[in-house]
DNA sequence: ATCCAGATTGGAATCGTTTCCAACGAAGGC
DNA sequence: GCCTTCGTTGGAAACGATTCCAATCTGGAT
């Protein structure tokens, strides 16, 4: 007692009285096939319920047309839009795409590991994960096809942004509104490099800001930096400590939307008013920052998925990949969380939210 | 002039000495093969720089281990939650995850019909998605492991929530602060049935908010219903309409927290104070939820993707999976946007942010 | 010294396609 | 009426692993 094997085109072809090349073909467009043959085959196959083998198909053409796509943190929102690009991309262009989360430095070498030492994808794209001299040299001995988004490697295409001429935006808009005392509230740095996940862009974006008081003549102070783990619950703690200081800043950049979010929540909580005592400017623009008349830098996060999976194909196809580093824009979005000090205007909680043309994970129909 | 072939087996067999087969059990945990073998056979892996085929593995193996998962508008808060519960489940049990992101019926036919019509995934996890009787049909033929959440199909493992209770759950919530015109906002139903992508929870919810208002005989009025596209935008003007009647509800339920906040915009943008002029509960507790304090019904969404990831392996080593719709716990969050009506408390915009416990993302070091 | 069990090994068969080449038939030009 | 030519077709080889069976080797028991 035996379960039937599932049909082949061998089946097919035989049930249908011709070859299996001819099944084939039929499959595969129908060029070079009569009309007569093809309704016949197609009949067969329907009658049979005959599913082509993916795998044998992949393994005889010699490509599996699929790509692995690896991100750290798959639930934040920055993460979650570039993926979204990216996948419209690849989709369109006939690619399977292979998600890989990695919520750990472990979880990251694991996946790497994995897609280096078998072949497969075709390609591979890396999303904001910072890679490691024996990361790229693993891609490199395949060789397999790597292009990386937020995040740089050497010799490897990149899509990305300038980190530190954004952190200058916000820095420089804080700036021209008067004010002075600016603190930064950012990520923390791991001790050893190799624990380091991903997510190097807030040590970019504070030395932008950095540069910025420099060169402004405002100065840099030490003492307004306060870094920590990601997220928002840190991030109000370290807004805490600066808002406690005998001199406290009149406005503070921080690294991301997630973490100024947090030192909303900690301004709230002291009683001080944002922005009459207290502006602050995020970094990613996500959609909550339109919720919460968060200014902040917009980047254009789910096109950078969709550029770097672009590139990803081009390299595929042997085509050039240029310019290697592709930056995309930046601009500064003003709402309401930013002003002169002094200035009476209040933050509302959620106002201005339609004017702000907010959408919420997919068009809404007008 | 030829690129020389990439090395296969035979080569590292001729190579080492021995025999293909015994390459193959060293590359596959090395049971049964010599110390002095293994490291002869890893030695001249490592200078040829092989990689064994994926595919060529896959397809002498049977099985691709590797399943697909359909979901839909990928950039929503409570998907991604989904997708990231099931894709930690997957990865730990070996499987390689394909991401199909389905943002209109058109796409989602698509992928269901490359899933079906070609053998390239284990099995397939549907979330939030829509099955049509022809879906379901082309599953069955296959047939094709199937699991859906948050979703309903005949004879399908299903893990999902009592959206009717839910919705039960967040009227009675405001019955129970003393509201008798308590509002709805949700999702529009497609005209045709085919044309619905997925999501019919919001249709669920308002049938357990009518029930539970006749029930209480506070009375259905139909008046107080607006439907319209997802999102925040249009629930504004959905909230807009309500509150401009002549007798406008003092409390509004929306079938989730994207079109709760919707609602809470409106209310903002007239003048309307929350919650003492008017109560609004949500429903899924996404994390922005926890930002703007919003009251709300919380299912456990991670979860969700995690148990139908776990059935779906069940399913794929044959054993029984049980009970065939699997029904995780809801429960009312109450937060700032709910109270008795003419109560002086208000609603702050991020206040309470550190007290909810809300996390961004990641788990935060504390 | 002989035999046997168990560990190790080689290699052929197999998985289900695609692809290439040779063969065939019909249509059209001369 | 013959020879091209082109569109169709059949079938074998190739893709690169796994797996199974038989062969070999080892060491200990008798």
């Amino acid at each position: 007692m035996r379960t039937p094997d599932r049909p082949t085109i061998a089946d097919v072809a035989a049930l249908a009285g011709v070859g299996t090349g001819t099944v084939s073909r039929v499959l595969n467009g129908g060029l070079h096939v009569s009309e007569a043959t093809r309704q016949n085959v197609l009949d067969v196959i329907e009658r049979l319920g005959y599913r082509p083998s993916h795998l044998a198909a992949a393994l005889s053409r010699g490509t599996p047309r699929t790509v692995a796509i690896v991100v750290p943190h798959l639930t934040r929102p920055s993460t979650v839009a570039r993926l979204a690009g990216a996948l419209a991309v690849l989709d369109q262009q006939g690619y399977d795409t292979i998600v890989c989360n990695a919520d750990t430095p472990e979880q990251r070498d694991h996946h790497l590991a994995a897609l280096t030492a078998r072949h497969r994808a075709d390609g591979v794209m890396v999303v904001s994960v910072y890679l490691a001299k024996q990361h790229l040299a693993a891609f490199r001995r395949g060789p397999i096809p790597l292009v990386t988004v937020d995040t740089v490697a050497a010799g490897v295409p990149q899509t990305g942004i300038d980190d530190v001429a954004g952190g200058r935006l916000a820095t420089a808009h804080l700036l021209g509104l008067g004010h002075r005392r600016i603190g930064f509230v950012g990520d923390i740095v791991a001790r050893r490099a190799e624990d380091e996940l991903g997510h190097a862009s807030s040590k970019r974006r504070m030395h932008g800001y950095r540069q910025e008081l420099i060169d402004s003549g405002a100065g840099f102070d030490p003492a307004l930096v306060r870094l920590g783990a990601h997220g928002p619950g840190v991030a109000a703690e370290l807004a805490g400590e600066l808002l406690a200081l005998p001199d406290p800043p009149t406005a503070i950049f921080a690294a991301s939307d997630a973490q100024a979010i947090g030192v909303l929540s900690a301004a709230e909580q002291r009683g001080v008013d944002v922005p009459r005592e207290l502006s602050v400017i995020g970094f990613d623009d996500i959609e909550a920052a339109a919720l919460l008349q968060l200014s902040t830098v917009h980047q254009p996060l789910e096109r950078s998925g969709a550029e770097g999976a672009r590139r990803l194909c081009a390299l595929l196809r042997g085509l050039p990949v240029r310019p290697l580093r592709q930056q995309l824009p930046l601009r500064v979005v003003p709402r309401a969380s930013t002003g002169r000090i002094g200035q009476p205007a209040r933050l509302t909680p959620v106002g201005g939210l339609l004017g702000a043309g907010l959408s919420w994970g997919n068009k809404e129909v007008t």
